[in-house]
DNA sequence: GTAGGGTTAG
């Protein structure tokens, strides 16, 4: 039969007694307390825990609530546990500390367990209880039961709690409910900061990131506080996935004037946001500032670089890495796996593939897979990939990744075979269909099989399956241009097009043949075209605005700035990473004069 | 004993 915690240390008790006995038979209650605060390993809390027990404490709620919070810091939530089920009278402090040590050692279902325990108990939660179990939906990303708990605090009486309901707003968005996440936000009569973040934070991870700039804004408007560095990587996260380019330099501005850019965290976002708003170089020089860059930083940059099929710097930056000892995750294999892909390092990809779990121990999932496969795949080793694909077991959503990898490989080399099956099994487990069809037409365009494009056609109309237009969007200085697949109405389209072609006739000279440049056309119906083109618009307009802002207006408007200590040090940062054109504009937003003096405060 | 941030393949 199992012995219970407190039976199995009777039997250790002796000797330890015996060792420590002179300390032991002094022992008060603040004496046992003060011992369990300075326990920092398994073995002395073991033996605290025997004298506790011997000297009648831990029938002391508050006592064994403070053993039990030792076991949770030392993360031996097991005895933890244990020790919950043996206490005659455990508190919500005692369930609740508990369920805390669940959430921090990942465990986030077994504190939700607890919490329906403590419900079935004549213990009530308290404000600590619903922020620790709010936190673990948001973990789960688990709606249904976030939906109830909140419903609990608002018969609770705990409603107004600032953070309760900051907890509430954040699990909302992690659970992609934006409207309840802001619905709750509005109904707080006291926020914080934390409750700021939460908000933009449900707004940046559920593609609204203007919304999570308009409300930053309203922040800096409101409070006239200083955001802090979880709030800044927020708003650099909301930049980065608009391609807000300008917005992201002025908050790197803030972030510089605000003295977080030696923050990890910043400075990842920093990296990622460059690279995502059009400009790598600029990600490298503020990856080259982090003194001592972690693995998402250095994630951050492989990933970055080889975005711009810049692989052989991904792989250099992956091995100065390993050099200085710091271990790949597995995002960091997604980004060395991708690095190769896009740079055709097709067996040094294979290599990595294969060290990942022989020297790394990370074990390759669906998403290194799907890597593995878009590489063979675009290199034209389109049967190997296809093999590979079939001995993949993934869940639906990762299914719909892989095959749809497969497809535009199969699409890019013509392989009509493969493409026909793979659409099949698209169309079939209703995973990206409209996506699946046109690819699949475009496919059969390529090889000139008009019989079977039109027939395709005829099938979606007949179906009803509608393929949205593809859209991407740039932000020269203060306005974004948005394209959208098929529309030929664009503002200044005419300039466009005119860049385009110039384009296709400088990179035809250097030797760029055939689609994979992507500008080339290739005689297909003209939906096809179009797919093409957006795919490379947000390319085209960037290259499109490079032409187009004036330079050289800066310098003199410079020398009749007055700034302050901490704006000048931004400021001198800021132009070593950014071009000059755009640094004057943010500058001045940097600043309100008056008096002829600087005061900061609006970074907008 | 409680709330918030960064990297992920087509």
């Amino acid at each position: 039969m199992k012995k219970s915690l407190n039976q199995n240390l009777l039997f250790a008790l002796p000797s330890m007694v015996l060792s420590r006995q002179n300390k032991l038979y002094f022992h008060t209650k603040t004496g046992f307390i003060e011992q369990l605060q300075r326990c920092n390993n398994v073995i002395s809390m073991t033996s605290t825990h025997a004298s506790v027990l011997k000297s009648g404490f831990l029938n002391d709620t508050f006592t064994a609530n403070h053993l039990m919070n030792c076991y949770v810091r030392l993360q031996e939530t097991h005895d933890a546990h244990q020790l919950l089920d043996e206490m005659l009278e455990p508190n919500v402090v005692s369930y609740t500390s508990l369920m805390a040590g669940y959430v921090n050692m990942g465990q986030p279902k077994i504190a939700m367990c607890l919490f329906q325990m403590m419900n079935g108990s004549l213990v009530s939660p308290n404000e600590f209880t619903f922020a620790t179990v709010i936190n673990a939906c948001s973990i789960l990303a688990d709606l249904r039961t976030g939906k109830k708990v909140h419903s609990h605090v608002e018969v609770s009486g705990l409603r107004d709690n600032l953070v309760v309901c900051s907890s509430l707003v954040d699990m909302y968005g992690k659970c992609n409910d934006v409207d309840r996440a802001r619905r709750v936000f509005d109904s707080m009569g006291c926020r914080n900061v934390v409750s700021w973040t939460s908000m933009i934070v449900a707004y940046a991870q559920n593609a609204q990131g203007d919304e999570a700039l308009n409300i930053f804004r309203e922040f800096n408007y409101l409070l006239g506080d200083r955001p802090n560095q979880f709030m800044l990587a927020s708003v650099i996260n909301a930049c980065a996935s608009l391609g807000r380019l300008i917005s992201g330099k002025v908050t790197h501005g803030a972030v510089i004037r605000c003295g977080y850019d030696s923050n990890d965290v910043v400075a990842s976002a920093l990296v990622d946001m460059y690279t995502k708003c059009g400009d790598v170089s600029y990600s490298d020089k503020v990856f080259q500032r982090i003194l001592k860059p972690s693995v998402i930083p250095y994630t951050s940059m492989i990933v970055g670089a080889a975005k711009y099929g810049l692989g052989r710097l991904s792989l250099g930056l992956f091995e100065e890495m390993i050099a200085r000892r710091i271990k790949p995750n597995d995002v960091t294999f997604v980004g060395v796996l991708h690095a190769c892909s896009h740079s055709g390092l097709v067996d040094e990809g294979l290599k990595h593939l294969n060290s990942m779990y022989e020297i790394y121990g990370i074990k390759p999932d669906a998403k290194h897979y799907t890597c593995v496969v878009d590489m063979l795949g675009r290199s034209g080793r389109l049967d190997e990939a296809y093999q590979l694909a079939k001995s993949i077991q993934v869940d639906a959503n990762a299914g719909a990744l892989l095959w749809g990898t497969l497809l535009s490989a199969s699409r890019l080399h013509g392989r009509v075979d493969i493409a026909v099956e793979v659409s099949k099994k698209l169309i079939e487990s209703n995973q990206q269909v409209a996506g699946a069809y046109v690819t699949l037409s475009n496919t059969y365009a390529l090889a000139g099989d008009w019989e079977n494009v039109h027939s395709l056609r005829s099938e979606m109309n007949r179906t009803g399956v509608y393929k949205e237009p593809g859209c991407s969007w740039v932000e020269i200085k203060d306005r974004t241009y948005v394209f959208y697949a098929g529309d030929k109405s664009i503002e200044r389209g005419s300039e466009v097009w005119s860049l385009m072609r110039k384009l296709e006739q400088e990179m035809k000279k250097r030797g760029y043949v055939g689609e994979n440049t992507g500008l080339v056309f290739v005689d297909v119906e003209e939906e096809a075209k179009e797919e093409i083109l957006s795919m490379h618009s947000e390319r085209l307009a960037l290259a499109f605005g490079l032409i187009s802002i004036p330079k050289g207006i800066t310098i003199r408007i410079m020398k009749n700035l007055r700034m302050c200590k901490d704006c000048h040090e931004a400021f001198k940062q800021i132009s070593d990473i950014v071009e000059r054109d755009f640094v004057v504009r943010d500058i001045n937003r940097f600043h309100h004069f008056k008096n002829g003096s600087c005061t900061c405060g609006d970074f907008w």
